[in-house]
DNA sequence: CTTTGACTTTTTAAACAAAATAGTCAGATA
DNA sequence: TATCTGACTATTTTGTTTAAAAAGTCAAAG
């Protein structure tokens, strides 16, 4: 687990820790591992992580929310060089889907449950969701503008999309055998998202052609 | 939770003791009713309701399963009076979703999650989930032979469309305030199923569309 | 064949002690 | 002054014992 050399710069450190404790977190969770094995790695004693962060869990906020940024930042960069809103959102369920595997651990919150986490946890996911719903609401308008989907409600059509992706991946949760995924697993699940995008985009494309009709 | 006088059929005494099982079971969830409980409400000694079961598990198992037998007798009486596969379709998720909230405790495995129960739960949770999922490919398989549907796999997709609603539940409780749910809630997410259910089939029916066209 | 009260066994819950981890701080270092 | 550390305290988790509750048994009775 230990990383390479311990940068000086001042701003550098924070991401320096950040990076070190993503590790710990993504392949562990929040209750398996402790600030002294996130200090032992990047050969730092704890208490210099607490020079820079005031706590535990304003730590793993840190790395979960610049999660979430880098998250939104590629999206928005790859939605801009695509023009059909249904490329949009196939971009979408991939960047996220990598987003979900990188955080796995976190999502398992069966195990590990410590009852304090979990609202910063819920809170977190919670504007995750809504800004995932927000940008997908776009998307919907766009094929609703450009003439390939009908629908009534944007909001809602998103958050139906939304639900739907996360209860898809707990149920392929659920049948995992161990603690980790295998790439069978993977393989599945990723499928399973496809699969469930494909027909949810043609039952909005099929909405529009039954309104052009009339 | 006292329930009317008792029978003097050998038969009909099972019947009887399921039922106050069922109240409890439904009410309550596994690990918060007693076996005093049951047989004091049916003005039992516990030792009777041992004669009939040889424990608690068997009891519980044997609730289960004759709500799930009703649920499907109920099915495909229903289905048997319907002539398209949409129609069908739009049968079973109300059906199931009354089944649903029958057992919504138990669905709620996060409270009272006895390790030794959940091996029955998802033993049982199995049997109905792959009995559904046959009797949804049969009806996808139909509505592919009636020129309504186009799809590749009626297995498959019979297992993504039972998961995807089996996911919206889960998200949907997860949002809910607190072990019960309210009547807003309810409605909330029977809307949502059945609007995942009408994209759904409208998707089957695009692909459809775009087969024939070519 | 069915039922029961009294019984034993197993499981859960409470209380407490021990170990691990989070978080603090005065002083060192550069 | 800003950064860092070892040694410290406070809190949380874990393990252990004990008491209470519930599961499950059985000889005897109706």
């Amino acid at each position: 687990m230990q990383t390479t050399d311990i940068s000086t710069e001042p701003e550098a450190k924070v991401d320096f820790i950040l990076k070190a404790a993503q590790k710990r977190l993504g392949l562990y969770g929040y209750d398996k591992t402790t600030m002294q094995e996130i200090a032992s790695d990047i050969a730092m004693s704890k208490a210099a992580v607490y020079y820079y962060f005031p706590d535990k869990e304003s730590l793993f906020k840190a790395v979960i929310e610049n999660e979430h940024k880098e998250f939104f930042r590629l999206l928005e960069q790859r939605i801009a060089e695509l023009s059909e809103a249904d490329q949009m959102i196939v971009e979408l369920i991939e960047l996220r889907h990598s987003l979900f595997r990188k955080f796995l651990n976190l999502s398992k919150f069966r195990l590990s449950d410590n009852q304090k986490v979990k609202p910063l946890l819920m809170g977190l996911y919670k504007r995750l969701h809504e800004k995932e719903t927000d940008i997908l609401s776009a998307i919907f308008n766009r094929g609703k503008e450009s003439g390939i989907f009908e629908f009534d409600d944007a909001t809602e059509l998103a958050i139906l999309f939304s639900d739907l992706l996360q209860g898809i991946r707990i149920m392929e949760m659920k049948r995992m055998s161990s603690i980790e995924m295998t790439s069978e697993e993977n393989a599945h699940l990723i499928k399973m998202i496809r699969d469930a995008t494909a027909l949810f985009i043609n039952g909005l494309k099929y909405n529009k052609l039954l309104k052009s009709k009339i």
